[in-house]
DNA sequence: ACATCTTTATAAAATCTTTATACTTTCAAT
DNA sequence: ATTGAAAGTATAAAGATTTTATAAAGATGT
């Protein structure tokens, strides 16, 4: 499992932590520690994190103060890990700016829910990755490409060597490295493949298939994608 | 104390809803009452209101699936009002789109300081339960689907497939990623469940349902809706 | 009993693999 | 530099295989 984001714990527990980090990474989070309020500020500021997990009961100054120092330039969510559990602390927290409070001894599962909601939605949305190759553009979540606005129409074998050729933009991929990648080890001589589905995706992607302008070929070697 | 915001609880205790307009009504917020899944699906459309306090034990339908129903339109929170505090339970709400989740008795301040929190930075936009794809109209909250005015009578799985589809629109979704979702994970192996619908499908939207225009084949990789 | 879902069977379509042949590049010998 | 095999490459098209579409029969649940 795997995901992009980072979570800052603030918390002087080292115990704490050790859990939190074995929860978290297993679920593909990246992590990051402060074991009181003023690193917990410092490596906000430096580490800009995803969603800071923040103890309230911290040695050096008292939680909340930290969450209001935090809230004044931080704007990603922060969830706060308290043992304390009275109904005022958790107004007082939730009203100066933390988006989910849970008590100590939390559950885990329970924890990684709230994380995920917390994470949903949140400007983080960014759009699709769409990339954009000269005339070509390419949309890996929807998995479709377009030449100059034109859809083009490839097969699941062709998208995947296209795709491919296309991550390794301006290096030489060799026959047998680019056979092993899309048909399997087995078929790393079958060098006559790659040259009829080579054919084929110049003939749907290139303006003059004659003269490639992309896929280019490094004779004796390999295949090399060229953006421009 | 006075604000702009409406609050639709959706409960079908009496006392509990007795409870929340007085303490909210005294906060300033204007309420709206539902006592069952499918009223409160009605007045949400009605009404969008900004913010929905839901309980999970409504007497007509189960209130995960009025959470899933709620969610395939409505943008606003949606914060969970509940007995059952086993672990699984919450996390299944958060995970299918709830903000929070809050386990009966509830603390009045608390709560108030959680829908303060879910208020916060969420703009109402506009979040119409009717979508206009092509010549077809989906109505999410009466779901009912309509081609060029006629309404097409569809079944439960089939809705469920269709309307998976829609919300994807443009992207391809694999055979495995579709079975998952509509039939569960034990069923990714189906694929020909799935021809099945589709062909259904098909025949119930298309014009020519030889020559697809909204759900289109990919073939080995799965299916894609296109909306124009 | 009825609508719906699940299986099965088979035809049709799309894709992949193989073959055949023409073309291009490389490079050593002139 | 030019030439001409040898090696490497391109492409169409035929054959094989996989994937998809669809009808229809059987099972299930209301």
């Amino acid at each position: 499992m795997s995901n992009n984001f980072s979570i800052l714990v603030i918390d002087d527990e080292s115990q704490i932590r050790k859990l939190l980090e074995i929860t978290l990474e297993a679920n593909g989070y990246k992590l990051l520690f402060a074991v009181n309020g003023k690193e917990g500020i410092t490596m906000a500021a430096s580490h800009q994190p995803d969603l800071i997990l923040l103890d309230l009961g911290l040695p050096d100054e008292d939680g909340q103060i930290i969450l209001k120092k935090l809230r004044d330039w931080y704007q990603n969510p922060i969830i706060i890990l308290s043992v304390k559990s009275a109904e005022e602390e958790i107004v007082k927290a939730l009203d100066s700016g933390a988006n989910d409070y849970l008590t100590k001894p939390f559950r885990t599962q329970e924890l990684l829910a709230r994380i995920r909601t917390a994470l949903r939605g949140n400007f983080n949305q960014s759009q699709e990755p769409i990339i954009v190759f000269g005339d070509i553009t390419v949309d890996f979540v929807s998995r479709i490409i377009k030449l100059k606005d034109e859809t083009v129409k490839l097969t699941a074998t062709e998208y995947n060597l296209f795709t491919l050729l296309l991550k390794n933009d301006g290096r030489v991929l060799t026959h047998q490295y680019i056979l092993k990648e899309i048909w399997g080890n087995a078929y790393a001589e079958q060098t006559q493949y790659l040259r009829v589905f080579v054919a084929q995706l110049r003939k749907k992607i290139e303006e003059d298939p004659n003269r490639p302008k992309y896929i280019l070929t490094e004779s004796g070697v390999g295949y090399r994608f060229n953006s421009g």
